[in-house]
DNA sequence: AGCCAGGCTCTCG
DNA sequence: CGAGAGCATGGC
């Protein structure tokens, strides 16, 4: 089955799924020149795809293919792709903002087009944080890949093979030294594995977390073992595509942010006291709060 | 060599 | 509560 899209608003779609190979090799993400592959688990059954795109930025289309021809299939995979390609942001009313943003203007032309992706399911979203927390990204990447490779499932696409992300029933049996052999610590090792087992009794409701408020979901997500603060932002950002969230916590986010606190230039100290202050005009007093 | 990495939990005061 | 230690390993 072949299926086009037309994105609606910009896209770079190559440096949108950079990430995929930024920090090192991902073998759930596979992605050449002008070529992304992926593994989708549909109802048991394992379906490989390719994406391919052309044209210019501004109105570029992206191909799907796919093995069979049913349509219940095409349509699930539609849907991951277009969270891989962040296509269900809006880019053009971010645009009109941050156009008038000091901070934010002279970076709309050179990543223009760029998108946020969006993880395909939450299970592979929390498993990847639990892997990030800490630790280099590198590093992080490496550890993910060894999860994948021990416990996922290969499928050939063409020439290449694609790992599908280890399912929920699979990391809910492994043992810690299992984790611990692909370097994952013991602790982290704990909270992939009960993370699973929680998934896998239905104690865990994924499905029904990622319907809920936001506050809800740092809410359920934190109660967690091993799920925290920065996870949960980012759950609501790079999962969920919530717009009103910052993951204020994030040790590169922060970077990002004092630098481009320069944009205030001579006015940075004023800037951050009235951002200070400003905080004591919206929340009333001390003690009451939750 | 030593410090730091896109955190989180646990313990203590 | 807030602060601080411990976690484990690779990169620079």
């Amino acid at each position: 089955m072949k299926i086009v899209l037309a994105p609606d608003g910009p896209l770079d779609a190559r440096g949108t799924l950079a990430r995929y190979h930024l920090w090192g090799e991902d073998p759930t993400n596979r992605i050449a020149r002008d070529v992304f592959r992926r593994v989708l688990r549909h109802g048991g059954r394992l379906v490989p795809y390719e994406v391919r795109w052309s044209g210019p930025v501004d109105d570029t289309r992206v191909t799907i293919r796919l093995p069979g021809a049913d349509a219940a299939v095409g349509a699930a995979v539609v849907g991951e792709v277009r969270r891989l390609l962040g296509l269900e942001l809006d880019l053009i009313a971010f645009y009109r903002m941050a156009k008038s943003d000091p901070a934010l203007a002279t970076l709309v032309e050179p990543l223009y087009g760029l998108r946020p992706t969006l993880a395909p399911t939450p299970f592979e979203m929390l498993i990847g944080s639990i892997t990030a927390q800490q630790v280099n990204l590198s590093f992080a990447f490496a550890c993910r890949a060894r999860l994948v490779r021990r416990f996922g499932t290969p499928v050939s696409v063409g020439r290449e093979t694609v790992w599908a992300f280890p399912e929920a029933a699979r990391l809910a049996v492994v043992r810690v030294r299992e984790l611990r052999a692909l370097k994952y610590s013991t602790r982290k090792a704990e909270y992939i594995r009960d993370l699973a087992r929680a998934v896998v009794s239905g104690t865990l409701d994924l499905e029904a977390v990622c319907a809920a408020e936001s506050a809800l979901v740092i809410e359920q997500l934190t109660a967690l073992r091993g799920l925290g603060r920065w996870t949960a932002d980012w759950f609501l950002a790079r999962c969920l595509g919530r717009g009103d969230v910052c993951p204020a916590g994030d040790l590169a986010v922060r970077k990002a942010i004092r630098r481009r606190a320069r944009a205030w230039g001579e006015h940075q100290n004023l800037a951050v006291h009235y951002l200070l202050a400003g905080m004591r005009l919206q929340r009333p007093a001390v003690g009451g709060g939750t």
